[in-house]
DNA sequence: ACCTGAACACCGTTCAAGT
DNA sequence: ACCTGAACACCGTTCAAGT
C-alpha cells in the first residue's frame, strides 16, 4: 500500500535555500535538510540525485526568480538611462536580500552558475539599453562593462571588501552615473560620426 | 633524539596551492596534501592549525604575491591613464595564471579574503591614479568603480559567464577605455569648475 | 511507492605510542 | 621533537528490509 508523501521537491529545495542563507553552504548537509522537512537523509535521494544536484536546484530556482524580477521592473521603465539604473538597483537589492544565494550563483562552481539560456534572458534588458545608447556595434561590449561593474561592485560589497570607509550607496550611484554618462557620450559621438559620414 | 624535519610549512602551503589550482578546492584534503609532501595527514597539524587555516595561508601568500606584482609595474609606468590600464591588465593576467587562487581570494569565504591592510596596499596605485584624475573628493568612489569593474569582469570571465560570443579581450579593453575616458571627462569638468569658481 | 536503519567509504581531527 | 596508526565524529551515498 503506497505511503502518502511526507515531503516534496519544492519543500526540499526551499529548505536547502533557507539553510544556505542562514548558516552558509557548509551547513547545507543532507541530514540538516532532511531534518527540516521531517524525513531521514536517505529519503532525499528519492527526489534529488545528490547534494550537488540539490545545490544546483537552489541556484537555478534563484536565478529564475532574479530574472523575473529584473524583467518586471525593466519592462515598466522609461528612458534607457533610468532603466539602466533600475536594473542595477534591482540586482543589488536581490543580492542584499539573498547574499549567499547571490554568491552561489555568481561566484560558485560551474554547476551552480546560471545556464546560458537563463543568463541571456536576464541580461536582455541590459543589452537593449546599451544597444539604444551606443549602437549595435558596441552593444555587447558595453553590456559587459556594465554587467561586470555591477557584479563586481556587489560581490565586493557582500565580501566586505570596501574597508576604506566612505558611503557605499554613494559609490554605487557614482558608478552608475559614470557608466551611463560615458555611454551617452559614446552615443553622441556615434551620432556625430554618422552625421559627418552622411550614412 | 629529535627526528630531522621531513617537510616544512612553505612546502605544505605550496602543495596545497598546487592541488587547489590543478584539481579544485574540494581536492585539497589533508590526506592529499600530506601525500604530496611525503608525510601522513596527522603530521600536518604540527605546522598548521586546521584545513581552513591552511587554505587561508594559501590565500594570504597569493595576495602578497599579487600585491608585489601590481606594485612593481605600477611603479614604473608613466601617466595615470596608462598606469590604470597596466594595473587592470596585471590583475587579469594574475587571474588567468591562477584562476582558482584568484577566485579563492576574491570570491571565497571571509577567512580567505585579503585582510584590509594587504588590500589597501594593493589598491594604493589605483587610488593614486583616480586621485590624479578626478581629485581627492571623488577618488575613493572612482577607485571603487574601477576595482569593481575589473574584479567583476575577471570573475565573470573565469566563471565562463560570457557566453554570448564576441571577443573578450576586446570587451576588456573597451571597458578600460570607457572608464578611463569617463574619469578624464570628470577631471576636465573639475578643472573647468575650479576655473569658473575662481577657487 | 516512499521511508528507514544499517553499512560503507571518506572526510577532519585528536592522541597515545613510537623513534 | 616530529611522526604514526588507531580511533572518533561526521559527512554523502547505497541498499535491503519495512509499511
Amino acid at each position: 500500500m503506497p505511503t502518502p508523501d511526507r515531503t516534496s521537491l519544492d519543500e526540499i529545495v526551499a529548505a536547502a535555500r533557507d539553510i544556505l542563507e542562514r548558516e552558509g553552504l557548509a551547513a547545507v548537509t543532507m541530514q540538516a535538510v532532511a531534518k527540516r522537512v521531517g524525513v531521514r537523509a536517505p529519503s532525499l535521494y528519492k527526489r534529488v540525485d545528490s547534494r550537488n544536484a540539490l545545490i544546483e536546484l537552489v541556484a537555478k530556482t534563484a536565478v529564475i526568480e532574479l530574472g523575473d524580477r529584473i524583467d518586471a521592473t525593466a519592462r515598466v521603465s522609461a528612458d534607457p538611462h533610468t532603466e539602466l539604473r533600475q536594473v542595477a538597483r534591482d540586482l543589488r537589492a536581490f543580492a542584499h536580500e539573498n547574499p549567499r544565494v547571490y554568491q552561489l550563483i555568481f561566484a560558485g562552481s560551474d554547476a551552480t552558475r546560471p545556464d546560458p539560456q537563463v543568463l541571456a534572458r536576464a541580461s536582455a534588458p541590459v543589452l537593449r539599453v546599451t544597444d539604444d545608447l551606443v549602437g549595435s556595434e558596441n552593444a555587447l561590449e558595453a553590456a559587459r562593462t556594465i554587467t561586470a561593474w555591477a557584479h563586481g561592485f556587489i560581490g565586493m560589497e557582500l565580501a566586505g571588501a570596501f574597508k576604506l570607509g566612505g558611503d557605499i550607496d554613494n559609490a554605487f550611484e557614482f558608478g552608475i552615473e559614470l557608466l551611463a554618462d560615458a555611454l551617452s557620450a559614446r552615443s553622441s559621438e556615434r551620432r556625430a560620426d554618422r552625421a559627418s559620414n552622411g550614412s
